[in-house]
DNA sequence: AGAGCTACGTGATGTTATTACATCCGTCAA
DNA sequence: TTGACGGATGTAATAACATCACGTAGCTCT
């Protein structure tokens, strides 16, 4: 009944790949990861991606066109998060604000927009790259 | 000495393409429709739409993979904006929010983050679309 | 058994972006 | 004047990212 026990194969195989990535993974690089294991087409990622982001268990980077295993193990219903990318490094922060999520609210409700699907990320240098 | 009159002329081309649109274009539907100016190559748009967002006359919405003329005109000196994009009539709306700025610069320095860019984009319905 | 749903496999294709290399042209110093 | 240099351009090829179209397999419910 667990979120990780419903996961397909493919959709496993997919996940596990992220979790041991220390940087987000393209989806080819993801399918040439999993070719020994079955994976012939990009298809077969895109699908699997498709299925974890719904299940708020990864999340697209949008600027970076990969993709990353959410950073919270055990709470995949969250609200808006932001992204920090280190460019020299490609370690991703994943982190919420609720003072931005809230001001956001304001202007969607102002302006009438509903929003769906709120990106947020920062592309630089982290602390460790950025001292080096 | 204005700016505009220091583009070449593929940039003003696609500035003037952009500027004209209703909505977003992609790279390539730029090129289609400079065909006629001399385009003949998707690198002809690419580093036109590179010159430009340095001297911040146009933005790239990652989530889109598109470009839009600045909203505005006459001050392309700004910070952080936001964009708000309607999936049903593919109107951008640009703005920026003090508050929000500021709360990822606190982020930044708590965590220290060097930003170099940072994108904000919503994606959903607007007013006129929601109540259609 | 058969309908309906979800996932899967595969090939072809569509879309977005970059690399590599050659040329053209204005500026500026020797 | 010449030639070195930088900035912009032209072109072909390729790389990288994403989807379409079609068929198959397993599952559940009746």
């Amino acid at each position: 009944m667990a979120e990780s026990t419903e996961l397909t194969k493919n959709q496993r195989l997919v996940f596990d790949a992220l979790n041991k990535a220390q940087a987000p993974l393209s989806a080819y690089s993801l399918l040439d990861q999993l070719r020994d294991d079955g994976f012939r087409a990009p298809l077969q990622v895109y699908r699997a991606l498709e299925k974890l982001q719904q299940f708020g268990m990864v999340h697209r980077l949008e600027s970076l066109n990969a993709f990353v295993a959410c950073a919270h193990p055990h709470d995949h219903r969250h609200g808006l998060m932001a992204f920090a990318i280190c460019d020299a490094c490609g370690q991703v922060t994943e982190f919420s604000d609720e003072a931005i999520e809230s001001r956001l609210g304001v202007w969607a409700r102002d302006s009438g927009f509903h929003a769906e699907k709120t990106t947020i990320e920062i592309r630089g240098n982290c602390a460790a790259c950025h001292t080096h």
